[in-house]
DNA sequence: CGGGTTTGACCTGCGC
DNA sequence: GCGCAGGTCAAACCCG
């Protein structure tokens, strides 16, 4: 497994029109042929979680191939406030990605001409409550990165369950809706390539994880088995 | 059989 | 008001 740096700018092909697919044949080379987001996953090692950003940004060393969506696009105080934030384990999450235009954003996000959705941003955004709720939804926390990698799910320590998938405008791949399977997490993530770049995996988490990592605790499990088992022994 | 994926339908917001 | 686009739901389907 291999992911590189996400570097350089691509451009959104203004001239795809979209639409939902209703032909399977047409996912073909992109959702895997039916394989579940686990099997899909790749695996970043022992990248810690942060209870903001997602493990894969955090406070390690990965930054080096993470290339979020802001670096060298948009005004440096912004990278190095978001390089200092991750790097100290505070995560990078709300407020206005200051420096950033909204041309970047719209690029990025083309979804919003207004460059309201993009990093960190977006907070209020109403769409799709089939519910009917006139309630706008509560401030959630938002950020996106960009890896460069030939998988579409990157395994980032959290498990996901996939409720969606939508054509986008202009773009040519799918954007992919996903939601933390925690029963009481109301995370959410998209992921989408990019049309410039279709090696570009575009990821957006939507909310913060309210309970441990969970691939962490899988891992840790047998050796809580065991401390358990040790305990009761004395 | 349980959990995850697929996908058509439906909802809301926005621009014209 | 209408059409478009993004987001979500949920039934059907798939897979281990």
């Amino acid at each position: 497994m291999k992911i590189e740096t996400a570097a350089g700018t691509s451009s959104i092909d203004q001239t795809d029109r979209n639409h939902t697919y209703r032909d399977r044949t047409d996912m073909e080379g992109f959702q895997g042929g039916g394989q579940s987001s686990q099997q899909q996953q790749q695996s970043f090692g022992n990248l810690l979680p942060s209870p903001l950003a997602p493990p894969l940004v955090s406070n390690n060393p990965a930054l080096e191939w993470v290339d979020l969506l802001l670096s060298g696009r948009c005004g440096t105080g912004t990278q190095q406030e978001l390089l200092q934030s991750l790097q100290t384990g505070q995560g990078f999450s709300t407020g206005e990605p200051s420096g950033c235009s909204n041309e970047v954003l719209s690029e990025i996000f083309p979804m919003n001409s207004t460059g309201s959705a993009g990093v960190g941003v977006d907070v209020n955004d109403v769409r799709g409550s089939k519910g009917g709720g006139k309630m706008k939804k509560a401030a959630k926390p938002r950020f996106a990165f960009q890896t460069r990698s030939a998988d579409d799910i990157l395994d980032d320590g959290y498990r996901w369950r996939k409720y969606g998938q939508k054509a986008v405008k202009n773009s040519m791949s799918p954007r992919s809706y996903y939601r933390c399977t925690h029963p009481t997490c109301e995370v959410k993530k998209q992921v989408q390539r990019l049309a410039g770049d279709t090696s570009i995996v575009v990821t957006t988490y939507e909310g913060v994880h309210n309970h441990p990592y969970e691939k962490l605790m899988e891992s840790l499990a047998p050796l809580l088995k065991q401390l358990q088992f040790l305990t009761r022994s004395f």
